[in-house]
RNA sequence: GCGGUGUUGGUGAAGUGGUUAACACACCAGAUUGUGGCUCUGGCAUGCGUGGGUUCGAUCCCCACAUACCGCC
């Protein structure tokens, strides 16, 4: 059965969208966000503490299961969801990012990208079509179009041949798409370029994907206006009985900002990668735990959160595994960390039910920056 | 008791008669947005065992003391 979706309100002020998302696992709320599991692992977490934080979709990585274990051993598997025993909905990236981030000598053509294998420095070549197929393989419940990202310092010339070669991308990774149970995103590429995003997105809609994507952003340092536009100048091209799907963003307040602009879901790396340095996210903005304050402090990471660890353990204990290289430490910050975005997504819904998704960003902004927030970028 | 050797930051240590005492670890503080569990960036001895002396100038040379280790009686 293919994941199906279905848009429910449409927030009074703004754009927000509370939907639905139906599954044979069963039938999730959006906005949502996506812990990112790279290697079909959410990183530290067992698959019950996943369910335990009341996520819905979870991501795994096309290009890392490429190279390691392989497609074929996780279909010989039974697919991705019997391999890793996650029995809810699974997306799988494509590898453009991969190819944008980690592949060092990379070199882009028509056909596809050429780059070295980060693990072994092997060459290889991954086309739309491998992509795809890959994905096909793996059995997850949305793949991604394999795309380019290119950064946010690329120039206008550069993004428009760019976003050409994407589209033809798309198309080729469509046509070879052969997964009846599994969906296919499109992505929308173009910078902070109106004229870029709107052709990008109109003509990406043209091939009629089963949900909506914008890539691109969060990149290099882009400024978090630019973000914004490119979510502004993309979503009133994207139909409204499909998803939209903002990648890689999961600042809570870009989170906040992207559903306030019509975005559905959202995937980050944050809570997981924020654990395993040390941080958490709280009501009133994000700590260090590593700081010397907290030798001491015997109180929860935040005394407003319902999750596992803050129901169980002290700062000071968790400063203690973290310092201690304990991955009991990582384990229970990624606990707390996904298990607040999740949380402010339930907020979320709950503000654009009783059009007040305004009045929930300022009493958030108020809390988590206290006040600060505008004096930085 | 005699002789030898050493004493530099939280730790291990480099170093030189002349501007801000190398480096590493630890510590302190930042960064991290479709995840290389990688990593990056800052800060951190107003001080070179103590007290004198020589010198324009001493962590570096000289003397005494303290202290540690080694050897001998």
């Amino acid at each position: 059965m293919k994941l199906s979706f279905k848009l429910l309100k449409t927030e009074k002020n703004t754009q927000g969208r509370l939907g639905e998302i139906t599954t044979k696992y069963g039938t999730y709320a959006t906005p949502m966000f996506m812990p990112v599991g790279t290697n079909a692992t959410v990183k530290t977490l067992s698959v019950e503490e996943i369910y335990d934080l009341k996520v819905g979709i979870i991501l795994a990585n096309t290009y890392h299961l490429w190279l390691k274990p392989g497609e074929d051993i996780v279909n010989e598997a039974g697919g991705l969801h019997e391999f890793m025993n996650y029995h809810g909905p699974i997306l799988t990236d494509s590898g453009g990012y991969q190819v944008f981030s980690l592949a060092k000598p990379k070199n882009i053509s028509e056909e596809g990208v050429k780059f070295k294998n980060h693990l072994n420095g092997d060459t290889l070549f991954l086309t739309p079509e491998k992509s795809i197929a890959i994905q096909n393989q793996l059995d997850s419940d949305i793949a991604m179009s394999f795309d380019e990202c290119p950064p946010a310092s690329a120039s206008y010339d550069y993004l428009k041949n760019s976003i050409e070669r994407t589209l033809r991308w798309a198309k080729r990774g469509k046509e070879v798409h052969n997964n009846p149970n599994q969906c296919l995103f499109g992505i929308v590429q173009g910078g902070a370029h109106e004229d870029l995003r709107r052709y990008s997105a109109i003509e990406t809609v043209k091939l009629d994907f089963d949900g909506y994507s914008i890539g691109g952003v969060a990149n290099d340092n882009e400024s978090k206006e630019d973000m914004y536009k490119a979510i502004d100048y993309s979503v009133p091209y994207l139909p409204q009985d499909k998803l939209r799907y903002l990648m890689g963003v999961g600042d809570p307040i870009d989170i906040i900002e992207g559903v306030i602009r019509g975005i559905d879901i959202f995937d980050c790396v944050s809570p997981t990668r924020l654990a395993r340095h040390g941080h958490a996210l709280t009501k009133y903005g994000k700590i260090n735990l590593k700081n010397a304050q907290y030798k001491s402090d015997f109180s929860a990471l935040d005394s407003t959160c319902d999750c596992y660890t803050c129901q169980n353990y002290t700062k000071a204990y968790i400063r203690h595994l973290i310092t201690a290289d304990e991955t009991l430490g990582q384990r229970l910050l990624s606990i707390h960390n996904i298990r607040f975005l999740v949380h402010l997504t339930e907020e979320l819904r709950e503000a654009i039910k009783n059009d007040k998704l305004l009045e929930y960003r300022e009493e958030f902004i108020k809390d988590y920056y206290g006040g600060q927030y505008g004096s930085k970028k």
